[in-house]
DNA sequence: CCCGATTGATACCCTGGCGGTATGAGTGGT
DNA sequence: ACCACTCATACCGCCAGGGTATCAATCGGG
């Protein structure tokens, strides 16, 4: 009658994400038991049937698998309420930017240095960090590269310039001009995966690079490994035994602006028209970038 | 530490709406001491002060009010996942269109007779109830005019066209072709309020008109009661009695489709598209209202 | 200037919801 | 057929959250 808890939504995720009552329980830090008793209040509530339980596996229904979709929206929108207002009680209000370490093609001195609405208090975070820290109103705005999930985000394009393909400057591939994805088979990415997959789906949701991007380098160089990465990312860091190549059948990524949808803060607002002058003034208006011989 | 519960945004919500504990603790059927405490207990789970309080009076902190835009957002979200659950669990699928009666602009048994996709279920609500269902999950999609808060919504527009007056036959105004606000001093909306004001702004929210249309109608018939409304929803009840005329100083209304932007549904996608045909091929594509002499 | 009305805070109690433990029951694999 | 696995049931105990009584502070009126 009274409506949904959240304790009963983060429960449902769990179950639903581990699809075991065991694991999820665990995960919960609590007993199986209560988590049971917990979803089967919860279905009743509801008057649906959510999990179709059998002693080997648990599935979702279909009314399962949009109680799902719309739980973790709602539960960001709660984590949001929570840290936004946390946030708000500082004593210096600042503004929060979430970036992925080395991925800001060099204008990250420029906008601190322009914009001066708020101090900015810089999140640094692995890939695919920026967007959750939006969603949870951990950041107020994000620098982060195309693609991701824009759902609730309003974005501005910055730079958009060619995917490149790192390689030890004697791997035989350097020689040429350019390359084929299928051109680098047995070589692998740091992570051990086959490099000609080209990485074209995002890494699985939990993988985390512990891997920064001078660490990447060494491992280039010493032969073998090899690594995508923007052109405006490898302009900024020419090194001698690695050549950067462009790679035919990779999309071109944009480094994009991306800040919470509803967000009516002039903060943020003026946040964005700076980042994008700035990024239009470094880049001489239309990416310059783009379709430019790579780097080195 | 382990998150906030929507109970507690619910108590807060309440409290800083009435800014008044004693009113919401009555408004949440509760005793105002429990009230006080939890909210005291909120500011200590956040560490951060929410409410200003003297014996005579609440306000907020702006913290306070950056928690209170949140909470509601993230408690339309929970709504939302709770009502689209239990909707989604039901044997027969349905598309749930909320729209205001009467402001279908003759579009209705056409779109109801085109889509096929699955069987349209209508939610008649009265001014301004269309984006809250929309927001918390009681409706798929929406017809209804602007102006009204696009937030978290998508929309395609319809139909465009002048705001008119209803004015009764034998007004003096209905000599004229053209009427300008202040010419209707002196009448009244069916509520009450003056109607040279035009009812610029909304409504206050918490007003309903519990007349439909031809009680209305009824009022305006008998005199020096007026009332505004799209050409769109005039031309379909054209009445002996009742001349409309348009309005200068008002802007054009536009009829609009609109659905929560994250909606990934292929049947509101289908819906929305045929709505948007039935549009067009009724309307002979461009806003064949917009501009024209009103009905009558 | 004092007293009463108003309103939020404090103190204390008590109940029921939620989590824990022990155990049962169904099912698939060997 | 038996064992391992996993979810459900039964039962218990605690404390979070709500209720009642009362205090304290502030404002307004006579």
């Amino acid at each position: 009658m009274s409506g949904l808890e959240t304790r009963q939504l983060r429960y449902f995720v769990a179950v639903a994400e581990e699809r075991h009552f065991g694991r999820a329980a665990e995960r919960l830090g609590m007993a199986q038991p209560p988590l049971s008793r917990a979803i089967r209040d919860l279905e009743r509530q509801l008057g649906v049937q959510l999990l179709i339980r059998t002693t080997r596996q648990v599935t979702l229904t279909s009314a399962g698998e949009t109680l799902l979709a719309d739980a973790r929206v709602a539960l960001d929108a709660v984590a949001a309420a929570e840290h936004r207002a946390r946030h708000a009680g500082r004593p210096v209000p600042t503004l929060r930017l979430a970036l992925k370490a080395d991925y800001d093609a060099g204008l990250l001195p420029k906008i601190i240095d322009a914009y001066r609405t708020l101090p900015v208090e810089l999140l640094l975070g692995g890939h695919g960090e920026q967007v959750p820290a939006l969603r949870d109103g951990r950041a107020d705005v994000a620098l982060l590269p195309t693609p991701f999930d824009e759902r609730g985000l309003d974005t501005e394009p910055l730079v958009t310039g060619p995917r490149l393909v790192a390689l030890a400057a004697a791997d035989p591939l350097a020689a040429r001009t350019t390359v084929r994805l299928a051109d680098l088979a047995g070589r692998r990415l740091p992570d051990g995966t086959p490099a000609e997959t080209g990485r074209t789906q995002q890494p699985p949701a939990n993988w985390r690079s512990r891997l920064d991007l001078s660490q990447i380098f060494n491992l280039v160089e010493v032969g073998n490994i090899v690594w995508f990465l923007p052109d405006w990312v490898a302009r900024r860091f020419p090194r001698p035994n690695i050549a950067y190549r462009p790679v035919d059948g990779l999309e071109p990524t944009t480094l994009a602006v991306a800040w919470p949808a509803e967000s009516r803060s002039p903060a943020v607002a003026a946040f964005v028209r700076t980042v994008k002058e700035i990024a239009d003034t470094s880049f001489d208006d239309e990416s310059s970038a783009a379709g430019q011989p790579a780097v080195r």
